[in-house]
DNA sequence: CAGCAGCATCGATCCGCCTGCATATCAGCA
DNA sequence: TGCTGATATGCAGGCGGATCGATGCTGCTG
């Protein structure tokens, strides 16, 4: 499946401002808020994003967070399903990194027509 | 009485970017993302923000959710003591409103390696 | 070719939350 | 004062999700 937030990218999603989303629109944005909004997410993506290479894997978040190493394997599948995150496998070990302009790509959603252009795709 | 995004915007929250967020930054922001992650909220403050005078009161907002009239207050409640809405009662009704840069805050914290000087670099 | 280490998946449990119905509250009005 | 309409709150059912232990899978490595 197409990582929730191609789907808002891509074929345009009603950003918050304007006029009144429709329910279709509501829900595929909730979606990838809810996938923000945990605490345990987004401080995996703070930690990658932090981290030497931008890229960290599996064995150095579990200490950091205090979580058991499936569940931090879940919440990673979260964000990579919800396209904020990519996964690399390198022998052994899966590698996460940041999705380029995801996050700024929701943030871009909720703010109103501000005085910003950083509508554009890469 | 905080309403949760008062305590980011003033004092100050670690934003996504930079150095790791800490638990309780992370506890906070996850906090109001959550009252953000719903699809009828969204609409809801979609639905306020494009009526008319920028506001609107319950009996206006059931019928285009199609939910219930206590559901909605509910939803209205969360959005308010996320620091989203703020409410003012006229009369009878309760009249609802977008919080003026609530939501362009929690944008900002999201993408900070943007050209807003928000904070200190580092 | 065993054995091991890093991750993903499965099953189960526990908790939070979305929703509606019933009810309480409150302001305006006859 | 008593009634009506607009909101808020209590209560309860049901679903989704966060978490962990156990297990399976797969490349290294000795």
């Amino acid at each position: 499946m197409g990582t929730a937030l191609a789907e808002m990218t891509m074929p345009q999603i009603s950003p918050l401002a304007g006029e009144p989303i429709e329910r279709a629109d509501a829900e595929r944005l909730a979606g990838v808020l809810k996938a923000l909004a945990d605490p345990a997410r987004l401080r995996l993506l703070s930690l990658i994003q932090s981290a030497p290479e931008g890229e960290a894997c599996v064995c150095d978040l579990t200490a950091p967070l205090g979580l058991s190493q499936p569940t931090v394997s879940h919440h990673l599948r979260i964000l990579t399903e919800a396209g904020l995150l990519e996964r690399e496998k390198r022998g052994v070990w899966a590698y996460y990194r940041l999705v380029p302009s995801a996050i700024a790509t929701i943030a871009d959603l909720l703010t109103p027509p501000r005085k910003r252009a950083t509508k554009k795709a890469r």
